[in-house]
DNA sequence: CTGTTAGCGCCTTCAT
DNA sequence: ATGAAGGCGCTAACAG
């Protein structure tokens, strides 16, 4: 039994059962240059049969461009990110352009370590989480001249052009959102043990907001892990064990923050009478939930769609020394009943 | 301004800063043959200076095999994918092979497209969801030659190799649950318009139990869109608004039967008292809500895993006409307090 | 231990 | 409208 299992068949395989050159197959199969309709379909006719895929190693040598773009994330464990990562790959697809991608598990090394492994494929682009980076991952991405986009944070300097918010901003808004209502014995609620810098920049503006204003931060509990509505709950119901529990506490996102409403529900804690809550993201979720959790929504798709672009686009000018370009994406307190 | 903006360097510029031929810096960069130690620190020194960045486009075309995988998912809005990404990711890295992947929409035309675009890269391996595909798919894995591993589904033959559950199974043990619990009439929501083949198979599972113990379906709402908590407690407000609403419902996965309990909570409706509810992947959050839901443990993480294991470990034979391979990874069914 | 030669599959350039 | 030559950057195979 003779196997088709031989190597996959190459331009030269088709050219000559279509007894044309290799040349005029590579025409073809682009739609370049101008072929007569009789070769057209001889070369179409013969691919078909031998069931011929391009090989884009050999093209994206020979061009010495792919149609590839690296996207490196901090995790897959938020879906945050698998958000952000659909809008990259819905804007990507549409150019027939393929995601190729890392997961620093929020560990600037790591990233590191992935961004070099992501550029040996020559990618046309880059998209990195946030602003901070090794000098060695700025190094490599410089000197391999492929355009970088940054997403999710604008609170400092990009290497070419940042897609997000300020998180620092968040951070205060909620706090003046908070102190308005008038709570004035904050606690925090966080994840990732501190490395999620975006969480970190919130949570500054919050208690500069709060110093301020004269109010004070009573507690301050970040968990090693992931955030997890089961971490939230749990979060939550050792922060009210206490006696000196706060009485509004800032979640670093909705799914701690839901958690928190998940303990209260059960045990019949009065939301915002006994505890206030707050959370970040605006995760479609909590608009099913019996009590609306305050919080702030951000454009985590349009994230992932502007940064394809960037990277994709022949447009814009991030060739020479240009600028870096900021742009704010904006975010939105949305108000609910949770404090 | 002499900006560095020049072409990437070449194992030729190392070779001529180090002062050695471009193979002694082929041989020092992949640790292969024997070289000695004043070469290969001089040619380390001069990689890290011109800051050298193999190109795998090359090394692949010669060496006739990548290390990349090929992934394909039906959505990102469902974190169950998330999950087995994460898996196949965790053990790609660890082999330092990195993900490409594409997503389908739950279209096997569109599926079929995003393989053709995979396959061109020259994938090690391929993994696919479920075992529903065209056949023109089909024949252009076989064709490629790369390997592949279907996961999620083991009801049905697998191209070469499959690691999932049996998703009928799981619907049937559902069904079996619920009935023994003493309910006899039935509804069942589910989203994605029917396209997700597995959630049909979980469905017919259910629904050949009830049957046979001659309790009934009276209601199967089907939402066109994606599924999520707030389409899930939308289907529940409607389907209890009903006069001849169902004592038991069968959602088609946890997202919507949780905004279901949440409907239920927000309007004062007693679990399983008035109606019942049962859903299915066991996702974490489950065990933050205020009512346990009953529902199907899947291991996402592992089909990830056994998945990359698969089409990367050298050691099994996948390339000669071997039986397919099925491993059924098991579910468990966990009961919750919502039936 | 190090260098030379050849070629992976494709596309650019230059003929015809 | 089609073909021939050459080379993208790398590594296998063979010399020395």
């Amino acid at each position: 039994m003779s196997s088709g299992k031989t190597a996959a068949p190459t331009m030269d395989d088709i050219a000559t059962e279509a007894g044309v050159s290799q040349m005029t197959v590579s025409r073809v199969m682009r739609g370049a240059g101008k072929t007569s309709d009789d070769v057209r379909v001889r070369v179409e006719k013969a691919a078909r049969k031998l069931g011929y895929v391009q090989n884009k190693l050999a093209s994206a040598l020979r061009e010495e461009t792919t149609s590839l773009v690296a996207v490196v994330l901090p995790t897959l464990k938020n879906r945050v990110f698998s958000e952000v990562l659909n809008g990259l790959n819905e804007t990507l697809i549409s150019k027939r352009i393929l995601p190729v991608f890392g997961v620093s598990e929020y560990s600037l090394q790591r990233e590191e370590e992935i961004v070099r492994e992501l550029l040996a494929w020559r990618p046309r682009g880059i998209v990195l989480p946030g602003l901070e980076h090794t000098d060695a991952t700025r190094a490599a991405i410089r000197a391999s001249g492929v355009r970088v986009a940054e997403v999710m944070d604008i609170d400092g300097t990009p290497m070419s052009a940042a897609f997000g918010i300020s998180q620092e901003a968040a951070g205060r808004a909620t706090a003046r959102y908070m102190l308005e209502k008038g709570y004035r014995r904050f606690g925090y609620i966080g994840s990732q043990g501190g490395r999620d810098l975006r969480a970190v920049k919130r949570f500054s503006g919050f208690c500069a907001v709060v110093r301020e204003a004269g109010a004070q931060m009573v507690l301050n509990r970040v968990i090693t892990g992931p955030s997890s509505m089961v971490e939230g709950r749990r979060a939550m119901a050792e922060v009210l064990a206490r006696s000196d529990a706060p009485e509004a506490l800032y979640f670093s996102n909705d799914d701690l923050a839901a958690g928190g409403i998940m303990h209260c529900l059960s045990n019949g804690i009065d939301i915002p009478g006994q505890v206030a809550l707050a959370g970040f993201n605006g995760l479609s979720f909590l608009e099913a939930l019996p009590i609306r959790l305050t919080t702030i929504e951000t454009p985590r798709l349009e994230m992932g769609r502007r940064a394809a672009l960037s990277v994709t686009s022949s447009a814009t000018a991030q060739d020479g020394s240009q600028e870096p370009v900021v742009a704010d994406l904006g975010f939105r307190l949305v108000p609910g009943d949770s404090c």
